[in-house]
Parts: structure tokens; sequence; C-alpha cells
DNA sequence: CGTTGAATTGCCCTTTGGGGCAATTGGCAC
DNA sequence: GTGCCAATTGCCCCAAAGGGCAATTCAACG
């Protein structure tokens, strides 16, 4: 099976461009596994030709034909694609464009976005970047191009996922911790000895050492030096 | 004293530009604390019109005709700037342009740089990025913009200063300790207590504990915590 | 060859860390 | 009121950490 031709769809555009793939099923993440590239443009034909080649090289792609349909999808409540997932945005659309788009995503969401455009001002590629984007492809752009720039954010977006899920799961487990258990540990983090955690909380030495111990089990750690790493990760 | 009017110089351009600040003094550091700006641009209106702006902001600037007499500078012994500093390099130069500056210095040279250019493709932009550059300043520009992103290179480039020095201070510490008391610390941050780093190494009791309290001491640390946390930041 | 200095080790003591066991205390539900 | 449970504490024991002091070893140096 050949790769799509690019820009050059053999089907007719979809009537009015929604989900190509549906990501009801959980193990669309465990078929997609390379992740998934939403897809916005105004043009049917580009964003069918598009998402031909992007799903011929094992990406899950939703399309979208304005940046409103995609903020509509955004904040209805169907469960997005669980696994690393990125922005292919044209950056010319009527409406919305591109850019608004994108500040309309300033600090709402954090998926890397490509920016793509035909007739770009030198002026919007600065505000693209600006603003954030992984990257911007001129058209026509090679295929390479395309898969190395939605490799790229995907491999930011798998990057901050993994980074908000560790920093989640030490929360998780800070939150898991009793008041005095934190006292203690913060304590012990900063090298003071058992005794000098019970002058300064005002308790006795058997108990610093019960919440010591309990709240080491509850972090998971096995020494100190194990916990001065999990402080330094935690910015403590 | 009103600000210089940019792009606009009341002074005639230096015959061959080269530096308008000497840094052959130590103080320079102290009295253009806000950086330097190298400024490389091949029109000398251009040049001596953003180095007065510049400077009339505080900035130290070091001013080069040419990419060329840039990377000439480089490789000379003269001392740099002592402290943060960035590049603002026009894009379209005889000879050497600003994106063959930016391939020559891959790797090699890590300043912050800023390009800059009237007449530029959009695919020069999106080089540029993936080049690294901080910014890209489109002619006209506004001296705000101009301000801005030199403040973001400059800031980029105090940040991987300290970044470095931290990394090598580190480094040195480590250096300084024998090769006894690295593998000693190294198995106390792995959590393992005297006795087995004793059954480790194959050495007495006493010997860990000498060669652990002195690996301590030249690390400036003072409890098994701050050692995680050094460790951590080592990637150890 | 004798000396010197660093590295290693043994011995001893104190403090700290880890943890079992039981008693006490203060809520809270039945 | 009574019983139950979690938190706290005291007592005790042992292992580990920190460190002083002196002896030993071994290579380098005059």
């Amino acid at each position: 099976m050949p790769a799509p031709e690019l820009m050059t769809p053999q089907t007719p555009a979809w009537p009015s461009a929604r989900r190509v793939v549906t990501v009801d099923d959980e193990s669309v993440a465990g078929r997609y596994a390379r992740g998934c590239v939403i897809l916005i443009d105004d043009d049917a034909e580009v964003l069918s030709a598009l998402s031909a080649r992007l799903h011929f090289e094992g990406y899950a792609v939703e399309t979208f034909a304005s940046a409103r349909h995609y903020l509509d999808a955004l904040d209805s409540p169907k469960p997005s694609f669980p696994g690393p997932s990125c922005l292919l945005c044209d950056l010319r659309m009527p409406g919305m464009d591109g850019l608004a788009l994108q500040r309309q995503l300033q600090g709402r969401d954090v998926t890397p976005m490509v920016l793509m455009s035909g007739q770009s001002l030198p002026q919007d590629v600065v505000t693209a970047f600006h603003g954030g984007a992984v990257d911007f492809l001129i058209k026509p752009f090679e295929a390479a191009d395309l898969l190395v720039a939605v490799a790229k954010a995907l491999s930011a977006s798998a990057a901050q996922h993994t980074a908000a899920q560790r920093q989640s799961d030490a929360a998780n487990l800070v939150a898991s911790l009793t008041e005095k258990e934190l006292q203690v540990i913060l304590l012990v983090v900063q090298g003071k000895t058992n005794p000098q955690i019970m002058v300064s909380l005002g308790i006795a030495l058997r108990t610093v050492k019960l919440h010591r111990q309990r709240a080491m089990e509850k972090l998971g750690l096995d020494s100190v030096a194990a916990l001065g790493r999990f402080a330094q990760d935690a910015r403590w």
C-alpha cells in the first residue's frame, strides 16, 4: 500500500469534517501508539489529504473544519485521546485563525501546536513561535518536514505528559501524608535529627519516629538519601 | 538626555566597525550589569543606531560589520564580556549571512541569538527558530520589541551561565574526592548502610566512616538528605 | 637506612535511628 | 454508659552513625 499523495486526496472530503477516529475505546491508545494529531483546516481537501497521510503513518487523527469546532469539542465532555497529542492547524482560516486559536488556548491548553500556512507574513511566523508553537510549516511542504514537525510536537506532548504524571503522583503521595507526618518529614529533609524535631514540634521522640516511619512508608522511600532526592524533585 | 532615535544615527558610522566598549577592565561587568549585546550588521548606519540605543539603555555593546569579523574575534584570545551576553545579528549580509553564522555556531557557541531582517522569507524565520534563535525581529521594528527580545536573550544567557556555573562547581567538588571517597559516597546515595558498604568494598567499617566523613566535608554537605538532593541535581 | 606522612584499621564511647510492646488519651458510634 | 479506634507516649533493645585515639602499614624522601 503506497503512502497517500500529500495534498491530493483520492477521496472526496467529509461533508462536515469531524473525527476520523473515535476515541471511545481504550484500545485506541494501543493501536495508535504513536499519538494523535488534531488537524484543523478549513480546506476540506487539505484536511483529507493530511489526515490520510498521517493515518497511514500510524497516527490517530482527529479533524476539525474550524478552530471553533475544535474549541467546542474541547468543552464537550467527550473523552480525549489517551496519549500524546498535538495540534496541526492552518494559519489562515475564516472566522478564528490559527494565531487567534493559539491565543485562545494560552494558559488553558498545553497541547503542542504546529501551525502551517501558504501565504503567511514573516511576522505571523514570529508571532506563532512567540505563542509557543513547536514548529511552523510553510506550504507547500515536504511530507518529511510534516512528519518531523509532528514527531517533535508529539514528543513534547509525551514529555509533558510524563512530567505532569510524575508531578501528580508525587503530589498525591504528599497529600496522603498527615499534617504531622508532613511537618516531621519536612524537618527531616532539612537535616534535622529526631531529637531536634521532637523539640521543634513539641512532641515525644517516639511520636517523631512513628510519623517519620509512616511518612517514609507512604512516600515509598527507604532511605534518607532517597528522601533528599524526592525533596529536590518536588522543589522543597 | 533623550533616547537615540532608532535606526537614524546622529553620528557617522565607524570606518570599520569594531568594539564600542572595551572589555579589558573587570569593572565593565559592574558598569554594564544588564549584559552585553553583540551586534552584527553590514549596514553601518543600523549598527550605529542600534548600538547607541542599546548603550543608552544600559547595555554593553560590541559591534561587528560581518559574521566573519565576529568569528575571528571569537577565536582571538581576547577576553570576552564577563557576564550575560547575546547576539543581535542581521539576517541578510554579504558573505556569511545570519543563518549561516547560526549554523556555524551550532554546538560551539551557546550565546543566545536574536536575528533581524527586513525582507525575509517566512522560511528563513522558521529556519532561524529551528536553529535555536531566541527571537526574530522584522524591520522596521519598534524599540520596545527590540528591548524585549534583547532582555529575553540576555535572561536566557544569564540562566545558562548560572546553570553552567552550578554544574561546574558540582563537578569540581566531585573531582576533589578520592576514588575511595567517591565509591563510598555513591553507595551512601543508594541508601546502603556503612556495614553494607564495608562488605561491598571489602574495607573496614572504620575506613568507610572516614571516607564518608571526608567526602561529606569536601562536598560541603551536612546530612544524608542534603547528599540526596546533591545526587539528584548531579543526575546520579 | 631511618623518617615522615598518608591511608587504613581496631577499640571504645556516645548519639541517633528503627522498631516492638503496652499503656494512656480523646473522639465517636452504638 | 460502653466499646472501639486512632493518636500519642514511655520503656526497652539493638543496629547504625559519628567520632576520638592509637597502632599499623607502606610508599616516598632525605
